[in-house]
RNA sequence: GUGGGUAUAGCGCAGUUGGUUAGCGCGCCAGAUUGUGGCUCUGGAGGCCAAGGGUUCGAAACCCUUUAUCCACCCCA
């Protein structure tokens, strides 16, 4: 038990750290590209902003959260979503005074007390962009622009884009009594949960996955259908500039996303299966809900690491390897070890990879080793080199040796 | 929260209807004459058979409980 990670958490290392490596430097140069900055909020926050900014209704807030007092009887909750915390900052430090929009990247861990399965951890790590300040569709363009950017240059095929417009509060007013209309009249037919919430939130009965309540559903009101003008020509303007620029996208009038905030346009990255990679929207009325002195439009999106791994992997996508080592230096003997180890110093600083024998083996295991490790070069230092000034460098591919006097090393290695 | 599969060495796996000292492959360490890897050969280390309880002369195997893990539902990234 002591040596055992919690349930739903993962160890990175070894090749997955790499991939999160290669990932996150892909996605740091293109919001570099984009003039994102990026941002590190805590992992947890005051309770009470997941409640009021995700949403009291929400399977989040009512049972996903890390939620706890602390020594000071102050309930703080471990980030779910990265959003509300980056929301929270920007009114906190005051970002919306200076020149907008503000546009903001992070990688973080969200925390959801679920149970694990595929691509669903109780830890998992989110790339995420909050774009606040314009509403604009050109916001969303640009998000999902850089997305499409991004997932190509991982070598990612298999996402499409599915977006959709659940309208703002007025058209919700207007869609959710025809909906509930549409429901009541169907009722008997739906599962008990529906039953439940369709009094409570009633969009949520549209993603409901029971066969039953999915045939109602089929036919059911779209918020989309209920739009109102302004919400409309926003979705239209939407459409038009992704057709003009060459994205292509699915309009899946059954994305409702999870999350309270969202307003106008939603969206989702998913695989060739339907699972969902990436989900996002725009959400015009979080940040008033959060500090009612604010009225400031914004859209943003998270994009899952794990779900990242998982899908490259299911499309045979190998990322670039790590960089090997360029030189092995084996030590023989005791009196060659502080002489050695200035070498390795000499050539580190210099930015050669440089690796060395820790383990008094023999020369023959050092070789050996050098060959696991994958070290492209070789030398071995012993009393006979340090006499001579002059060391053989084994090329370890083709088996060539190429004399060198010692102080020449670095050189032979940067040029 | 609900349902199904699984749990044996660092990793991947065998292990017969219950029967001696639990195996195999990979990996790790060492050797095959002097200070040079890969291939091959030889040897070695490494197991509370997930944990706890029960049945039995005898349990890795059968039964119960717990935990973990994988997959699915709900929901989400």
């Amino acid at each position: 038990m002591i040596t055992q990670r919690p349930k739903g958490t993962q160890d990175w290392y070894g090749s997955s750290i790499h991939k999160r490596t290669i990932i996150e430097g892909i996605a740091r140069k293109i919001c570099k590209a984009y003039h994102i900055k990026e941002i590190i909020t805590p992992a947890f926050e005051h309770t009470i902003l997941f409640q009021r900014g995700v949403g009291e209704t929400t399977d989040v807030v009512q049972k996903e959260m890390y939620t706890f007092d602390d020594k000071g009887n102050r309930s703080i909750t471990l980030k779910p979503e990265g959003t509300a915390g980056a929301v929270r900052a920007y009114l906190e430090n005051s970002l919306y005074a200076e020149s907008q929009p503000t546009k903001l990247f992070y990688f973080t861990q969200a925390f959801r007390y679920e149970n694990p399965q595929s691509g669903r951890l109780r830890q998992h790590h989110q790339f995420g962009i909050e774009f606040l300040g314009s509403a604009s569709p050109l916001a969303e363009v640009e998000l999902i622009s850089l997305l499409t950017q991004f997932m190509k240059e991982l070598g990612m095929n298999g996402a499409r884009l599915h977006i959709n417009s659940i309208g703002c509060g007025n058209c919700r007013k207007t869609y959710n009594e025809a909906l509930l209309t549409y429901l009541k009249q169907h009722e008997d037919k739906l599962c008990p949960t529906c039953r439940e919430r369709m009094l409570k939130n009633p969009l949520r009965v549209i993603d409901c996955k029971v066969p039953t309540c999915k045939t109602i559903v089929k036919d059911a009101p779209r918020t989309i259908e209920y739009l109102d003008e302004e919400c409309q020509v926003h979705f239209d303007e939407l459409k038009s500039l992704l057709d003009d620029i060459g994205i292509s996208y699915e309009v899946d009038t059954g994305i409702v996303r999870g999350l309270d905030y969202y307003t106008k346009t939603v969206f989702e990255f998913v695989n060739e299966e339907g699972f969902t990679l990436c989900g996002g929207g725009r959400y015009d009325n979080l940040i008033h809900e959060l500090d009612e002195k604010q009225d400031i439009p914004a859209v943003g999106f998270g994009f899952g690491i794990e779900r990242i791994i998982n899908e490259l992997a299911a499309e045979g996508v190998t990322l670039a390897p790590e960089p090997s080592v360029e030189l092995y230096v084996g030590i023989l003997g005791r009196e060659a070890k502080a002489e050695a180890f200035k070498l390795v110093q000499k050539l580190r600083l210099a930015d050669i990879i440089v690796e060395t024998d820790y383990m008094d083996r023999s020369v023959k295991a050092q070789m050996k080793y050098a060959n696991k490790i994958g070290a492209k070069n070789t030398v071995i230092i012993g009393a006979d080199e340090l006499t001579n000034n002059r060391a053989n460098i084994k090329n370890m591919e083709t088996g060539e040796q190429t004399e060198v006097a010692l102080d020449q090393l670095a050189e032979f290695f940067l040029s």
